[in-house]
DNA sequence: CAGTTTGATAACTCATAGTTATGAATCCCT
DNA sequence: AGGGATTCATAACTATGAGTTATCAAACTG
């Protein structure tokens, strides 16, 4: 082997591969034009790759050249990341953490999985941050969090998902509804009350796993209200606005005049679900990742 | 900026993260104690990242160091794939792409995507073999293929999934079996009879489901036999060795003496998912998974 | 405490990245 | 057509810095 493929080249690859223009990108590199044709000459040796096609006097990417720029500026972000955490470690900081969590998730998953974590990560800092399913969605393809707890049932390519908890729905109720779960027999008795929900931005698939809940019971509720929050939808029916279908494990943490009636007997559940870009490079993901599937909720 | 880290630098880093020794490693890469304890020191200014402790005379990694170690052999690993599969592109083959398939694939889904791929890539060549749902498991966490066609619930972490063809199930009888579709009343007359069922090594979750369904008709089973592909269990059916429970969409492509009763009143269905690592850089694989995702089965 | 082994420092040399100068081919105007 | 401009490639030169040898200080070993 005679020459040797450094990081330069890449580099100088990238800029021409940009440009289509020796002279251009020579420029934008602060060397020669010259300099450049000779170093991308050597690597296209040294890698036995044809990379530009030079007829005429216009310079093109080859096929092989076109996979090659998509594959390296990927290759590159990722060795970025790799040095920025790495950095991070060197600084004593253990890393951090970025979260994002639909608000069903803050009642039961959460807290359990954070304490566990901490018991075995002393310095780590948590950004946590709640945020609709798909707003999450969008961060962790950005790279902007590291894990999302959503619900819903498929997520773009790219993204790795673990399912987490799967939970019933519950009705609920003013604290004060004449039904309760001794003379609950169906929810065609709320076929004429009207209902509040998670708007189908939250998440399509879950808003049409509810919709499904009403064909199964044979109507169309008639909503009242649209929200993106479960406080919000509590605090609703408290004051008499309506009733709701919600995840069950929202039962907890609130402390209003609602009341609970479990469906356990149709068949929709919601499962909540760890989400994680697969090409992140932090630390730390690993070993969330190795602690959410041990623990059992 | 003073100094710029290399390719080197990387390769020199990685020799003396193994061997934790100066001497030693330097004499690896045929070059002098001095000349790796002057790159590494660069390394470690350029990126402001301390990778190793040097007290007393023992040399060991730093936290960052060893974070680094690990990160960066994977990301070196998957440049390399880079270059190996643009070299491929450059030598006019469009490129090879390796699936793995459990039997009952064979019969609709990839005939269909094979012929819609090859309409785009003419000069791809494939390489098809059938192994259960484990064997492609392995063969894709090693990347010995590029995607693989299983029937399970859930795969380990770094690989995806893309369901591809729910199929409902059917029971499988000899021709001259006294119940018919018309006779059928429920999975309960069978319950004196020996089933022939592919083995649970084929898949745990698979089995699973399949005794499920056993479970809900209120019997268990007589299990005479356990095999692994689907021509040998019909084989068996048409001697009258017992009868069986497979997915519907095998009845195509056999012509033997037995028939098929589609259970499709039960809610089970097994789904034939693609299953491919994340990190593999094969350029065809995100185009057989961009015609995965549109073919509608 | 002599002998050995460790990594670091200093001064040198030599390979090669980057330079300037030039050339051959193509385009683009009158 | 033909002079001028623009493209990338080639050749010869320069100088940066990777790799060298020589040496040191510190820590282990017996």
């Amino acid at each position: 082997m005679s020459y040797q493929t450094e990081f330069r080249h890449f580099k100088y690859f990238l800029a021409l591969a940009e440009d289509l223009h020796f002279r251009k990108a020579s420029e934008r590199l602060f060397i020669s034009q010259p300099g450049l044709s000779r170093q991308i000459k050597q690597m296209e040796e040294a890698l036995g790759v044809n990379l530009f096609e030079r007829h005429n006097r216009k310079v093109k990417l080859t096929k092989a050249g076109e996979y090659m720029q998509r594959e390296l500026i990927n290759n590159f972000q990722r060795l970025a990341d790799i040095i920025s955490h790495a950095k991070l470690l060197n600084d004593g900081v253990d890393g951090n953490l970025k979260l994002g969590y639909v608000g069903s998730a803050m009642q039961r998953v959460i807290p359990d999985l954070l304490l566990k974590f901490k018991e075995e990560h002393k310095n780590v800092l948590f950004d946590i941050n709640e945020m609709d399913n798909n707003k999450q969605i969008t961060a962790l393809l950005k790279q902007e969090i590291d894990v999302g707890f959503v619900r819903m049932e498929r997520v773009p390519r790219g993204l790795n998902i673990l399912p987490l908890f799967e939970d019933t729905f519950s009705l609920v109720l003013p604290a004060d509804h004449k039904v309760d779960e001794s003379t609950f027999i169906g929810l065609s008795q709320f076929k004429d009350e009207p209902f509040i929900l998670f708007d189908s931005s939250y998440s399509q698939s879950y808003y049409e796993k509810v919709m499904q809940i009403f064909d199964d019971a044979g109507f169309a509720p008639i909503i009242s209200h649209n929200t993106v929050n479960a406080s919000s939808i509590f605090r609703l029916i408290e004051n008499n606005f309506g009733v709701s279908i919600v995840p069950t494990s929202l039962k907890l943490g609130f402390d209003m005049k609602i009341k609970f009636i479990e469906l356990d007997k149709i068949p929709q559940r919601t499962t909540l679900k760890l989400v994680w870009n697969s090409v992140n490079t932090n630390p730390l993901l690993e070993n969330f990742l190795n602690i959410a599937e041990e623990v059992n909720f």
